[in-house]
DNA sequence: GTGATTGATTGATCAGTATCAAATCCCTCT
DNA sequence: AGAGGGATTTGATACTGATCAATCAATCAC
């Protein structure tokens, strides 16, 4: 784990433009950025364990993060995955002061570090601070709120159409993407094993996706859409 | 749907220990409830409505709330149910302007209605305020955080016995309580369809659980949490 | 290039839960 | 207390997705 203070130019527009900071105005945003670390992890690596103490909470500049419980057999479950720009575990600066879940690097990543208490004291004095916080949290409740809706409403075929038309250009007739990291990862969004993924994707190869490595092609997202 | 100023003594106790209202002070207190509204629904009532302006946020002062999303063809998913204490919608105020899903009282309730526009402008001024929204909102996300990681973990039998240790007094060897709501309500925060929650109950026999209409008896806790 | 490692797909089987229908229970209202 | 009606339970069946095992593909190191 290779800390530091320096930022690439790319993490700096990655972390300015995070939608916790993006709003915010220049004093508040020195004040948060002067007292953050930078750090570049490898692949697989904890960030942090159910049950340690909450003392920071993160913005993943590079890579991706995966937020996941342990089950007493040791089986996985994934609750979020973190893409560039996301916080994760700011949501305990109020309330709990140990980690609820565990957080391990998808693929090598590079990491901002908030010091909890530092932000709870930033947070008390500036309410542009705490609006940002406000904002942050509210997106991951939302987000965490689909993810139960589309858990029970929908099946893994389903699921896996509907994350393919989120990323996909609205309406056009056909469309094109590039999955950002391992399917494994995605299957873990999703709620399902590797196996129920790769099925899923061979069930809508009949309304006309074409997967071939990440490659994801759509002949009608329209189509899709009535899946 | 009766609407009205006046607040009965058991519902105002509810309120002021409502975890978004408990750690406010006077002043903050005093402004929140001037501009609160109190009504009386019946049960099956919609509260909010998927797609509607969100142009307020609740409190459950009494009975329950179920919120749920519908698919197209009209199936619903429960994604929270709200008990006397708990807020819903307060996710709304700095983001999205539509509610997100709908919520339908499970029986006669009570609420308490919170005009968003006007908490906001207070949240903008009073740190007080916004440390209190940052709570509550901090408060459902764990709470839908876990019940992703408790969908995705767990059978049936197992949610089951972990709502019932929930409510349970902790580790007395037998313990006795009461559902405070239909059980159909349970088996859709649980993510179960009725039957699933029935043969559930009836498979936790074995490990010593007894149900009779709303009252759960339960022989030994300790063995019902190695289920 | 060639083996070695990791990731993805495919097949076979099984467990868990939804769904539909019917019977029964419990609660409320009179 | 008794009747009525909604809620719950039980049974039979079908379906979805997990799991295990084997194969295939892609990537990496040397």
């Amino acid at each position: 784990m290779n800390s530091s203070l320096k930022l690439s130019n790319r993490d700096r527009a990655v972390l300015m433009k995070a939608p916790f900071l993006a709003g915010l105005g220049n004093s508040a945003l020195v004040r948060l950025m002067s007292m953050m670390t930078i750090s570049t992890l490898p692949a697989r690596k904890f960030v942090m364990r159910e049950g340690e103490t909450a003392d920071a909470f993160y913005c993943v500049l590079n890579g991706y993060v995966r937020l996941f419980r342990l089950s007493r057999e040791g089986r996985e479950a994934d609750i979020m995955v973190c893409a560039p720009g996301d916080t994760f575990a700011e949501h305990l600066l109020f309330s709990d002061n140990v980690y609820l879940c565990n957080a391990q690097t998808a693929e090598p990543a590079t990491l901002a570090r908030f010091d909890m208490q530092a932000v709870r004291d930033l947070a008390q004095q500036d309410p542009e601070i705490a609006k940002a916080l406000i904002s942050a949290i509210s997106r991951h409740l939302v987000g965490t709120m689909d993810c139960i809706a589309n858990d029970r409403l929908f099946t893994a075929p389903q699921r896996v159409a509907n994350y393919i038309l989120s990323r996909c250009p609205v309406d056009g007739g056909s469309a094109s993407i590039r999955l950002p990291f391992q399917k494994s990862l995605l299957a873990g969004m999703l709620g399902l094993a590797p196996e129920a993924l790769s099925r899923a994707f061979s069930s809508l190869r009949r309304v006309g996706v074409t997967v071939r490595g990440r490659i994801i092609q759509v002949g009608d997202v329209q189509a899709l859409k009535n899946i």
